[in-house]
Parts: C-alpha cells; structure tokens; sequence
RNA sequence: GGAGGGGUUCCCGAGCGGUCAAAGGGAUCAGACUGUAAAUCUGACGGCUCUGCCUUCGAAGGUUCGAAUCCUUCCCCCUCCA
C-alpha cells in the first residue's frame, strides 16, 4: 500500500466494529474501482438521528474516495418489520406515503451526503416482480437451522416468544436486496451482522461476488446505555431545533460525550486524543462537550445557530435568566377565571390534570417566577404572566 | 388433533375471594445537589369537578355482600406429543 492508499484505509477503517472479511474489503478498495455501497433503510422513520449518522458518516467517506452509494429504502421490507424482539405490525405504506418519507430522507442526508453522487432506491422496485414462486425458491436457499443461529431469532425461541414465519423473510429480502443491487459493500449497524451476511450467502448462491461488509457501532442514546432511538426517547435528531440539540448534547454524561466524539466528531483523532489530555490536566469536561455541541449544531444548522445556541445555553441554565424569546400562548377563557391546573393540562406542559396537580404539590410551577404551592390557584381574564413548569417548559401565557 | 403452562398498570414481574389503583425492580417526571453533567438523596408515578369519586389486571358473560383472584365461553402466546 502507498501513502494515498493507507490513508483511505485508515479513513474507511475509523469508527467501524467489525469488517468482514477485512482483507477482502482491502482488496476491493484498492483495486481502484469504483465499488457499489450499499445501506438499507427503514421506509417508516425518516425521522434521522444522530445515531443513524455513524453510518451516513461512513458513507460519505466512501463517497470522498470515489464510490457510488446506494441508499436503499426499504419500502417492500418494510412491510415486514425486522423483528426486533418487539413485533409490532406494521401497517403497509402507500405508494405515496414511502414518496414522502424518500423526501423527508433526502432533505435530511443531503446535509452530510453528496445528493451527486447517491443514488437513492426502493426495493419495490424488484420486489413486486417477485412472484410467489420466486420467492419459494429464496427460501429455498436458506435453512431454519442457520436462521436460528441469528441471535434474536434463538433469544426468543429459547424463551418461548413467538416467531412468526413471515419474519423469516426479512434477512432473506433484505439479502436479495444486495443480489439486486450486486453490491460490493454493504454497511450496517452491528445488529445486522446477521441480515448482512445472509447477503453474502445469496449473492454466492445467485453466483455473484459476494459483499463485504462494514459494521458501525450503535450510537448509545442520551441515558449511555440504550441505543439511540425514537421509540426509547432517548435521542438527538438532526432536525432538532438548535437549542434542543445543544441541551440535550450538554446532557450527556462525561464517559458518554467521548463515545459521541469518537463516533460523531469529524475531528481528526490527534485532536481528539489531545482534549483527552486537557481533561486529564485539569480542563472542565464541561467545555470539551460546548465545542462538540457547537461541531454538530453547525453541522445541521449553521455556524450562527450554534452560537446562538450556546448564548442562550449560558443565560438560561447557568444564568438562570429567563429567555427574552419565549413560545407566546394566547388562550381564551370561556369563563371570568380559570383553575392553574387546567391551565397547565390546556397548553400541554403535562398531559393531565393530576399530572400538572403533581407538579404543583412537587413545587416545580413558578408563575412569573414565584413558586406555587396551592393546587387551587385561580388565574383571571385579562393576566398575562410567565408560567414555568419544571426546568425545562416555559411559555408567556396571556388570558383574554 | 391431544396434554400442559401462560396473558397483571410504559416494560419486567408479584398477587391468586375482602386490608388492591394492585408488592418489588426498571424507565419516566419533579425537587435537592451540580457543569440543565454523571452519580447520589427525596418524592411522585391510571383518570377526575381530588380528604372523595370513576375506570383498569387478554375479551365478554356469570357466581358472590364483595373478584386481578372462583366459574363459563371466546381471543392470543408458549411447551411437549402427534
């Protein structure tokens, strides 16, 4: 390998868990071809967090060194659910609807991908070709035995969850998907060891090369211990407001925020390794995660957005200053007065009533600043004020 | 087709005729402490017109003064045998 080629690798290399087989994928990259990439995606959630960007990441380096990307919705897949554990149907996705979210996705990966250089798929597109008879002959090819080597799949069968049949043929579409695609390269999360390897399997049985393939680490979510996820959330999207990413970034506990460097930071590791030391020395921690805040909020946003961010970060938390800039509520009293309880329930700081009584008897509700200790508390026509309820949700609330 | 086990509040999981809105843990939320760190401590954690009332323990009926607990039917899951 010359220079030019080992800094590809190393690059290609950063950040992943597993390649396999590693030499294989040497191989292919330093062929000098450009090799087909691919990643699938769920056609439902095109809602992006942080956590999917380890992977986007990873994809745009690919793109840096010359190869075309394939990002895959996985549109007939979907229909399928991988199953997770949690098997919940999934109602299918019109036509329509998978269009929209492709959009939604585009708006979103176009923030760190080249939209020149990616080519965006459904695998519809072969998948409703696909007869019955067809798809016999996929699951032909495979064996219940070397499904159950999967580990969710032996997890639940050795606990006695259910396994429905269907959830069979979501590694072997997914793996098809590849055949399709003939892919040289397919990245995922390491969940997927076992659908990316099926890949392989097939492209070999449909007498193709088969895939490499790339593991990226699941990103952990804001509580370090579950992975990132809408569902749990726990979670940093890319299309948050500025100030939510900045909080929620500043969240994170100080073992957690170098697992978000490593994996998200487009620094270099030397930079990384000497922050390390800082902290070592004596740096507060603190200000290691405002700069990382600031990467990522530029990022998404802008460079301005992170700055304002972090501005407001300071008066507000450490400053305790009440924003200048606060969500205006308007709300028309049907009568003269109205209970703070319902108040709070109507804006929807709590989802019930008992939950905003709790608050109160917990002294986290602050009107115009002043802690409120009666869960009785009439509010008149006419009253504009200030209403906090707990650190986080606060608005300027007007009665007419 | 046969035999057995099981479905409890967001999740796991106790309860097996009254003292059950239902133990315990997790998650979550609030308060204290802080760097809105983490950890820790304290409290809350079905709903409501909240010292009381209403609705929950797979579904629907039934027995009983009284049922998550007993009975019947149905739905769903698991195991073993075929």
């Amino acid at each position: 390998m010359n220079h030019e080629q080992q800094a590809a690798w190393d690059l290609i290399k950063r950040g992943t868990v597993e390649i396999l087989p590693e030499d294989e994928l040497q191989t292919k990259l330093m062929s000098g071809k450009p090799l087909r990439i691919k990643a699938g995606f769920d056609p439902t959630a095109p809602d992006l967090h942080l956590g999917h960007t380890v992977l986007i990441n990873k994809l745009r380096q690919f793109q840096i060194l010359g190869h075309e990307v394939t990002f895959l919705i996985g549109d007939f897949t979907g229909m399928i659910g991988d199953p997770t554990g949690k098997s919940a149907t999934r109602k299918p996705l019109t036509r329509e609807e998978v269009q929209e979210n492709a959009q939604t996705y585009k708006a979103q990966i176009f923030k760190i991908l080249d939209p020149k250089t990616t080519v965006i798929d459904f695998n519809s597109r072969w998948m409703d070709a696909f007869s019955a008879a067809d798809l016999v002959g996929l699951a032909a090819k495979y064996t219940v035995a070397r499904m159950l080597e999967r580990e969710d799949f032996s997890k639940r069968y050795a606990q006695g969850d259910a396994i429905a049949i269907h959830e069979f043929l979501y590694p072997l579409v997914m793996g098809y998907d590849s055949v399709a695609l003939k892919a040289d390269i397919e990245l995922g999360g390491t969940d997927q060891k076992f659908n990316l390897l099926v890949g392989r399997e097939l492209q070999r049985h449909y007498g193709q090369t088969p895939q490499s393939i790339l593991m990226t680490p699941l990103l952990e979510g804001l509580d370090g211990v579950k992975k990132m996820s809408k569902s749990l959330n726990n979670y940093i999207g890319i299309c948050d407001a500025p100030n939510d990413m900045f909080g929620k970034l500043m969240s994170i506990s100080d073992d957690l925020m170098w697992r978000y460097i490593e994996l998200l930071s487009f620094h270099s590791n030397e930079a990384i390794q000497a922050w390390r030391q800082s902290v070592t020395d004596g740096a507060n921690p603190r200000d290691i995660k405002v700069n990382f805040a600031k990467e990522i909020i530029a990022r998404f946003h802008d460079t301005a957005a992170a700055e304002s961010a972090h501005h407001d970060f300071v008066q507000r938390f450490q400053q305790q200053v009440i924003p200048d800039v606060l969500e205006e509520i308007t709300i028309d009293l049907t009568e003269s007065s109205i209970l703070l309880t319902q108040l709070i329930k109507q804006i929807g700081m709590t989802s019930t009533t008992s939950d905003a009584i709790r608050m109160i008897k917990q002294h986290a509700v602050k009107v115009d600043n002043v802690l409120i200790t009666d869960p009785k508390i009439q509010l008149h026509g006419g009253m504009h004020f200030i209403l906090q309820v707990g650190k986080r949700r606060m608005a300027k609330v007007s009665l007419s």
